[in-house]
DNA sequence: GCATACGGAGTACCA
DNA sequence: ACTGGTACTCCGTATGCG
């Protein structure tokens, strides 16, 4: 029979030698259902030399192993864009692919043996079209359930499912989200001593349920009533945040403390760590939200909190810090407090993952990594993954990821800004500017010319600078894999600007083309990274030498045509604006440096100080576009930052220093009065590597040790809140997290000197009030409240 | 013995 | 575990002054 289905899920089910292919999807009626594919073959390719006879190497393997291979067939492929001829090895057990092809490596007349490292399941959907998160239709035979999973039917696939490219929206899925706390008075809690008290689960028809433990704090019959209500509701998608790194393998430890299986997915089997550091779920979708932080830089400290505020989720009215969790189980008069936050907790998790679901579908279906995965992937995966699904399509061999040594290259230019305030100030953009140059000269690892090599008939692109050569035609690899990912994106746009924004289809599209956009950015990284299967280091050098080649130029002609340029970065030019002059330039440009140009922003206003990245504008609407300063970093404290915003707001919008140094001076006195909130002098930084293999004491790792000695477990990556206290000795020696400090302990000193006046002083220097002007005026002051004080 | 200068370590940003 | 370019603070030692 025949059945429309929408692909949730796929995983390998290895038994002995055997590999089956379980697809779990969700057909037109609604029902989950389980299709198992038994017929999967692995292979690999033998690439041979030159002048190997395909047949003769063909017999040999066949002969030398045949307990191993199960058919060979010589086949015509390319591989880094050359004509090759290749033996497909198909294996007798599909997870010998590794071994087989280490044995056909050693055979004369092959030269080497390639994609034995792609996975049966990303095989298994890349060879046949198909794609996660999409529809497809099958032809299948029921079959009875004698697995035991939990599916309302179970299929055999007769032959391999079609993609249905024209059907867009996904089936309603059932979504559970829950957030999970556990009890400990020293630090993060530890599985084998700390049990879980509270978990709070929401699903998507609103319904809340709550598991706490008994007063012992016996978590067990918590745990076992939670797999059974994901039993009884059967999630198509569970989130959390923080399941990956934590949850998952917490509840797995306590279950076996216990004495049973934390089995909760379709087919009874336990979370297993898998790849890209993602906890699997057979059957079902196990989303983190911390994999989707990375996509908000402007979120500087990573909390579920943090992360649903900046979505606009509201779920809640405040939070409860890790911290207290055990004292506020211990108080009968704040548990309900506990219970609470814990709920709402739930729910920010089931907010943020209801807005962020549709893009990660949609990345899913595009570089066809299973939905669970495509997240926790790394974006370099993300594009790897999306460009061996088109080299399939061409008939490209996936090369193997080599080791290979690490070599810097020039990168972006940036032009010295002209410091000050600038009037009408328009921002030119070259669009997509890496993308465009791999497309316009065909950069691209299969076009790329050796040293030595002669050049051919259809002639070839040099790049400026580094004079590394690609062949003009045909189009390379990534020419047509950029080609194409740029034209889907135009043809979304087109589609969406025919729908409302408020539909379902509108938000489809729309993370659709913004999924498209981010692997067509990334390409470039991706071209530059010594761990990509397709790494030339020509290709990434080439596109930015290029980039340079077309700032400078498009800044000569620019001036050329009387227009000032005041700033640049990588492909923008800031330049004073005139429209009739900004237009030609704009059809000049993209005449001479066949790119495209648009006018972005055009700020009323602009100031720069000397230094390159940092700029503050002011937009026709009245809003402040703040880049590089203090501002926007997440390693000040909250009061420099808001006095430098303040700062800039007056001196971009009234062009009174006075009256900025007036409110610098107000803020100093608040913060001598401690009239300051602790939570606005915690300093963030980032522990990037364990505390013992620091060089140097730095202040964050001093306060990092203090934590990790009252029991907290810190990795690289936490960011570590501190404040400074006041005392003798070097600020590491001074400073503490923020958790335990206490408001009067606080060296405000530190925050004048070290934060505000800085901050404040970063502006208002152009303006002839330095930092030392600043103090002078505000020791004044201080001398003043202090005899108010006596 | 102490203040200052300066390079290195460390972090976070822009594109 | 996608790239390079840049600013800036704090540490730690070298340097210079008295």
């Amino acid at each position: 029979m025949k059945l429309t289905f929408w692909l949730l899920d796929i995983n390998p089910k290895v038994d002995g030698g055997k590999v089956e292919l379980w697809l779990w999807g969700i057909t037109e009626s609604g029902d989950r259902v389980l299709l198992v594919e038994r017929n999967f073959v692995a292979y690999f390719y033998a690439i041979l030399h030159g002048a190997a006879d395909a047949t003769l190497v063909s017999q040999k393997i066949m002969l030398r192993h045949s307990n191993l291979v199960a058919q060979t067939e010589v086949v015509q492929r390319r591989f880094f864009g050359k004509l090759v001829t290749a033996i497909k090895f198909s294996c007798k057990d599909a997870t010998q692919t590794g071994k087989a092809a280490r044995l056909v490596r050693k055979i004369d007349g092959v030269s080497d043996c390639y994609e034995d490292d792609i996975r049966a399941v990303m095989r298994y959907l890349i060879d046949n079209g198909l794609a996660p998160c999409s529809w497809h239709e099958v032809e299948v035979t029921e079959e009875a359930n004698t697995q035991g999973v939990r599916a309302v039917k179970i299929y055999s696939i007769n032959t391999p499912p079609e993609l249905l490219e024209n059907i867009a929206v996904a089936p309603p899925l059932r979504t559970l989200a829950y957030s999970m706390i556990s009890y400990s008075h020293k630090g993060t809690p530890k599985a084998d001593r700390n049990p879980v008290v509270m978990l709070s689960a929401v699903t998507g028809d609103g319904v809340e349920k709550q598991f706490i433990a008994g007063q012992d704090r016996d978590d067990k019959r918590l745990i076992q009533a939670f797999i059974a209500y994901v039993r009884e509701y059967d999630p198509d998608v569970i989130v959390s945040y923080g399941g990956n790194a934590t949850d998952w393998s917490y509840l797995l430890q306590r279950c076996h403390m216990h004495g049973f299986l934390l089995s909760l997915d379709r087919a009874g089997f336990e979370p297993h760590s898998s790849v890209y550091g993602h906890v699997s779920l057979t059957g079902i979708v196990n989303l983190d939200l911390v994999n989707f932080e990375a996509m908000f830089p402007e979120v500087k400290v990573k909390t579920l909190s943090n992360f649903a505020k900046k979505l606009g989720v509201t779920a809640g009215q405040g939070t409860v810090d890790d911290v207290v969790f055990a004292d506020y189980w211990d108080s009968d008069a704040k548990r309900g407090e506990l219970l609470m936050f814990s709920l709402d907790s739930a729910h920010r998790v089931y907010g943020v993952a209801s807005l962020l679901l549709d893009f990660a579908i949609e990345l899913s279906a595009l570089t066809s990594l299973p939905l669970d995965q495509v997240m926790s992937a790394a974006t370099g995966f993300r594009v790897e993954w999306y460009l061996i699904k088109r080299a399939q399509k061409i008939g490209e061999i996936v090369p193997r990821r080599v080791e290979q040594t690490y070599m810097t290259y020039t990168g972006g230019l940036v032009l010295s800004p002209k410091p000050g305030l600038h009037e009408n100030i328009a921002v030119l953009d070259f669009k997509s500017m890496y993308p465009n140059i791999m497309i316009t000269y065909n950069l691209s690892p299969d076009t790329y010319i050796q040293p030595g090599d002669p050049e051919p008939a259809e002639g070839i692109n040099v790049a400026p600078e580094v004079g590394y050569r690609f062949r003009k035609a045909p189009a390379g690899f990534f020419q047509e894999a950029l080609t194409y990912l740029i034209d889907v994106r135009g043809d979304i746009r087109k589609k969406m600007k025919l729908l409302t924004p408020k539909t379902v289809e509108y938000q489809v599209l729309d993370a659709r083309q913004k999924a498209v956009k981010i692997l067509t950015n990334a390409a470039y990284g991706y071209a530059g990274w010594v761990g990509a299967r397709w790494y030339i280091k020509p290709v990434a050098e080439a596109a930015s030498a290029w980039g340079r080649h077309i700032i400078l130029a498009a800044s000569q002609m620019a001036q050329k045509a009387g227009v000032a340029v005041i700033y640049g970065d990588t492909d923008s030019l800031f330049i004073e604006y005139d429209k009739a002059k900004a237009d030609q330039l704009q059809a000049d440009v993209k005449r001479e440096l066949k790119l495209d140009v648009e006018i972005g922003e055009v700020y009323v206003r602009v100031f720069f100080t000397e230094a390159k990245k940092r700029y503050a504008g002011l937009r026709k609407d009245g809003s402040l576009d703040i880049v590089g300063l203090e501002v926007i970093r997440g390693d000040w404290a909250e009061v420099a930052k808001h006095v430098q915003e303040h700062v800039l707001e007056i001196i971009l919008k009234e062009q009174s220093p006075e009256k900025a140094l007036e409110y610098v001076r107000s803020i100093v006195i608040d913060l001598r009065k401690r009239r300051v909130p602790l939570e606005d002098l915690v300093i963030w930084k980032t522990l990037m590597k364990a505390p013992e293999d620091y060089a140097v004491r730095a202040p964050h790792v001093e306060a990092a040790k203090t934590l990790i000695s009252r029991g907290w477990h810190l990795s690289t990556g936490d960011k570590v809140g501190y404040v400074v206290l006041a005392g003798k000795g070097p600020l590491y020696a001074r400073v503490t997290p923020y958790v335990y400090a206490k408001g009067d302990q606080i060296d405000i000193e530190y925050y004048v000197s070290n934060q505000v006046l800085p901050a404040a002083a970063r502006i208002l220097a152009y303006f002839d009030i330095n930092e030392k002007e600043l103090a002078r005026t505000t020791k004044e002051e201080k001398t003043r409240s202090l005899t108010d004080y006596f």
